[in-house]
This record gives structure tokens, sequence and C-alpha cells, in this order.
DNA sequence: CGGTATCCGGTGGGATACTG
DNA sequence: CAGTATCCCACCGGATACCG
């Protein structure tokens, strides 16, 4: 939970704590994007047009954007070559490394349960 | 990824539906409640003001909604006892339960990783 | 007790065009 | 190639009031 005008967070506030770092650990990895990228970055590094070759249906814009939070976020790492044309690559830093088995387990799951899946309202 | 047309999934379109699957498990435990209400559910049944008072942060109209989705996608079970004062009882299903494993890991890497998560921005 | 109904603002995210 | 810059709106979720 975050104060609203400090932006910082306050799980202290809670009877038990618990449930706010399972919310905490879901914000990093929710948004319409994120998970979707790490799941990529899994692989190895990417560059920015492989990365958008993987996710056909990203914007440029989106992509952008969800890998700054990512990189602000100690999670994943942006290098940048001077070279003309040209080249970025992002790959999973080690704090990011450490959310590998989640992100893992949630695909399994899917896997594991596509059908019932696939039948939910919405998803 | 949904089709906006239809609402309906469209993991085939994918080059490798891997990352949609993922993006679907995550799908049904985001949002700002669903996780915590599921983490509350795993201890067991609860009612509807007994996960209003563990979650005090949420407004009554948003646990009915989050229960409401939960409910329709065979997440968690309601049921209703048709006495004065009300009272309604909300579980987990078997299906609910399959999802036990990733809430309980995403609760123990944020115990692990809290304080490199409460240094976050935006977390 | 366990909800609906209504109103409303912020923001997540799409479409499109431009750039070093 | 790998981005910015704008514009725009749907909808998520908060606040408040009322109900069987």
């Amino acid at each position: 939970m975050i104060d609203i005008k400090t932006g910082e967070n306050h799980c202290e506030e809670w009877p038990d704590t618990s449930p706010c770092l399972v919310e905490t650990t879901i914000k990093l990895i929710s948004g319409k994007w994120k998970g979707i990228i790490l799941y990529h970055l899994l692989d190895g590094t990417k560059r920015f047009n492989e990365l958008r070759l993987l996710i056909p249906t990203i914007t440029q814009r989106m992509l952008t954007l969800q890998l700054r939070e990512l990189e602000e976020q100690k999670i994943i790492h942006r290098e940048v070559y001077p070279v003309v044309p040209p080249k970025v690559e992002y790959s999973l830093t080690e704090f990011g490394e450490t959310l590998r088995p989640i992100i893992v387990d949630m695909k399994q799951w899917g896997e594991k349960y596509t059908k019932e899946v696939l039948h939910i309202k919405n998803i």
C-alpha cells in the first residue's frame, strides 16, 4: 500500500504484512506487458526490435515505457552500444533473475490449465 | 491476447503461445486486489466482512466487484446462507487451489527481497 | 450483514507522426 | 534501429449514499 502523498510503501500499516508483500510482488510483474517481456528475457539478452517481433501486439511506445520502468526497478539492464545504427540490448539483472522461478511457474500453470483458462470471460 | 470485437483469446496468433499463457496467468491474479484476496483465502473460508477487515484499504464496492469476478472465473466459491442477518462465505474452488503454489511463491519472494523492493519507486 | 447505485477523476495504454 | 512527442479515451477504482 502506498501513501498517496509521499509515494512510499506502508506495509507496516497492515495487520499482517504478508498480503502487502504478495501485492508488491504482483505489482512488479503486472501491467499488460511486463510479464511477457520478462518471460522473453528469461531466454537471454534481447534487442529492442527482437522484443517487438516476439511481442507482435505491443506498440513501440509501450515497449519503451515498460522497459524503462523495469530498468528503474533494477529488474532489467539496458546496454547501449555507441554505434550507428543504434544497438540496445536488454537483459535480466541478478535481481531480475530471482523472479525466474515465479515466471516459469506461471507459464507452467498456464500450460497445465490452458483449457480451463481459455473459457474464462475477459481473458 | 484478446480480440477486441469478440472478446476471445487468441494465443494461436502468437509465434509462441507460452508468453500468452504467462500473460493470462498474470491477468488472473492481477488487478489491484485479487492477489491479496486470494492470499487470504489460502488461509481458509472467509466471510465478506472478515475480508474487509483483513484488507483495510479496500472499499466495499471493489471487494464485491473483485469477488464476483473471481467467482465467475471459477477461482472462488460463493456460499450464501439464507439467514438473517445475511451470511456469505467465500472459499477457493478446487481450481483456485491450483494457484496456491504461485501465490505462496510470490509471498516468499516478497519476504526474501523486502528490502530491495521497498526502495523501488511507485511500489 | 452484505451488498447496489451513482458519480467522477486519474491513468494505462492505443494510434499516429516524427527523429538522432 | 531505437526511440520521442502528441493526442485521446476507455475503464479502473475511489467516494458517497442508499437498500433488502
